[in-house]
DNA sequence: CCTGACGTCTAGAACGTTCTAGAAGGACAG
DNA sequence: CTGTCCTTCTAGAACGTTCTAGACGTCAGG
């Protein structure tokens, strides 16, 4: 009949048992849980005795609930993203110090972000951080009006609202890649985009105005892609049946570029003696010696960072900059890129 | 001064703030709210309307205070293993309708299996389960002794305590992976292992008691690998260097069979023409079309479902079986095997 | 010896919910 | 009319913490 019959002790110990045990009142015990001021060394280390001897741990969800504050950062992300994935544990690592915990809530074909957000608010979190977040702008602005949300990687057109976002510098990013590619001696760089992902726009546009700007307008190619290795390959096969072929390709993510690379080495071109490729990310995977991509790197312990950032200045009352933070990408040169043969 | 000047509304609305508005008791706005019966349809009606007018939503945490059941079952998993994400996903649904919520807590470099599970518990989870835990087994029993603990994708000598575990048949998995190449004609199948990874030594047995039982012992060759590309790679140089060079290869898991791919790619070894490869776990990995990798499937909504399952049985006082639940793993062909040359 | 300040500690009220009693009112059988 | 049983509602005590006020010493300065 005990609803939990496997629990050895039955029930959790409280405040108040480890009080008794050490003669004192839950008051106290209380002081010195939380490590503040106010109790003597002596009766300190009683009391924290008798807290280890009956296994007394605190309950967050009471301690939340009386003091006002949660200090709970609520954080969205899609679970099959590794660039999601690498960020969330930068956010752990960012939040900490600031004296913030991360409440994680997953985004996945089976939960759509409706619950996720609503999950994180029933929690208590003071302030949302969103993962390239796909809802309309409009929703985005009316949950900002309720808390702080900040926004990661997903540009806002303004007025986004109260809505913070922090992204990186996309199109500076592709102009970068392509600097980098010019100055290797290509001028036939093709770029593979991510269609209405986000950031694509951006990159896209960064593409196109640097290959102007070096005077290659005419060998601009933009080959539509997405953000899966699947579609990168697709768009592969059909750089290799471009005439004249590029000597190098821009890919809108290293996920894509790596689908690129798969299909160039299947096809006996290689890399990168006959065709340059570039990623964008610096996720993991481009990091992989097997890969060794040459990619845009983006600042993912930076994003991380200014997203708690601005989450914990709003919360605290600091002065927060409206709208946009944005992050300067960084090349990252591998080994998938050299001379122009 | 205010703590949170972005929060339009100043204080989150109460129940009691609720009950004002409808004219009632804060009791019956509890009611209604959990949808118990006791309150007649008209001021069921007037209560939900007040509720939605000033945009009313319960406090978790203060509600799992008050009720003794938290209903909440905390799960810990690995940030960056696709097959952890993708059990999460599937965790998700099926706690769903078992009327069950799922926190996260994650393992990451900078976040131990201590420090994630140290969060759940503070959370007031009911039960935990963790996904491929490292954990010494001594501290799980330990765990296990406060809480029901599930956990899945590690074999834990018996006696485990109460502790439950959910996983795949790995030696049958790798048994089914010998067969398969064997039935090829394949005679020299290496195993790349997975070290001291959960699983591993399950799937270096199987490897070895299906080649003995083909009479194949003499060409057991195990290389030691690991769970990541890079490992793999690594040691498919080894495989590459070594004479009679095998003809197939069992690697460790997905990842370990991606990083062996490139590499033999890279050096101009045609798979399967040359050497076929098979994986294990079937994650997203082995499905994208360029990768369109042989692996030994796990059963991952199956392992979830289970595991929901037995954190639930014991929850509720139900007979649960003690120690393991194993499920039967099932081979994928794609196009990485074939006919031995 | 008083006074005030400090260090240590405690009682009791919050926090936002759920739960246990039980009250108020009506319907219906005797 | 009385009693019993519904249905609908409410008061008030939990839950495990933190916070506010203040009590009780002790100690230094006058």
């Amino acid at each position: 009949m005990s609803p939990s019959p496997t629990a050895a002790s039955g029930k959790r110990p409280t405040l108040a048992d480890v009080a008794a045990r050490a003669g004192v009142s839950t008051a106290l015990v209380s002081t010195v849980m939380r490590d503040t001021k106010g109790a003597s060394a002596a009766t300190r280390e009683r009391i924290l005795q008798a807290a280890k001897e009956i296994g007394y741990r605190p309950d967050a969800r009471a301690r939340l609930l009386r003091s006002h504050r949660s200090r709970l950062l609520g954080v969205q992300f899609g679970l099959q993203h590794p660039f999601h994935t690498d960020l969330v544990e930068c956010l752990y690592a960012a939040a900490e110090p600031a004296g913030y915990q991360i409440a994680l809530s997953a985004v996945a074909p089976s939960r759509s972000e409706q619950q996720a957000v609503e999950s994180l608010l029933a929690d208590r979190c003071e302030a949302l951080i969103l993962l390239g977040p796909q809802a309309p702008a409009a929703r985005l602005a009316e949950l900002a009006g309720q808390l702080p949300v900040v926004s990661v990687a997903r540009r806002l057109r303004p007025p986004c609202g109260q809505v913070a976002v922090v992204r990186t510098a996309d199109d500076e990013g592709a102009r970068q890649a392509v600097d980098h590619l010019v100055g290797l001696g290509h001028r036939d760089i093709a770029h593979i985009d991510g269609g209405r992902a986000p950031g694509a726009a951006d990159r896209r546009r960064g593409y196109r105005t640097a290959m102007t700007g070096h005077g290659l307008a005419e060998h601009v190619r933009v080959l539509p892609g997405g953000l899966t290795e699947d579609e990168g390959a697709a768009a592969a096969r059909a750089l290799l049946a471009a005439r004249p072929r590029p000597t190098a390709v821009l890919a809108f993510n290293d996920r894509c570029a790596t689908g690129v690379l798969d299909t160039l080495l299947r096809s006996g071109v290689q890399v990168p003696a006959e065709i340059s490729v570039i990623g964008f990310d610096d996720s993991r995977l481009a990091r992989l010696a097997h890969i060794d991509l040459t990619t845009v790197g983006q600042d993912i312990p930076g994003l991380a960072e200014f997203a708690v950032g601005r989450a914990v200045a709003r919360l605290e009352g600091e002065p927060d900059p409206e709208g946009e933070t944005v992050i300067a990408p960084r090349l990252v040169v591998r080994g998938t890129t050299t001379a122009a043969g």
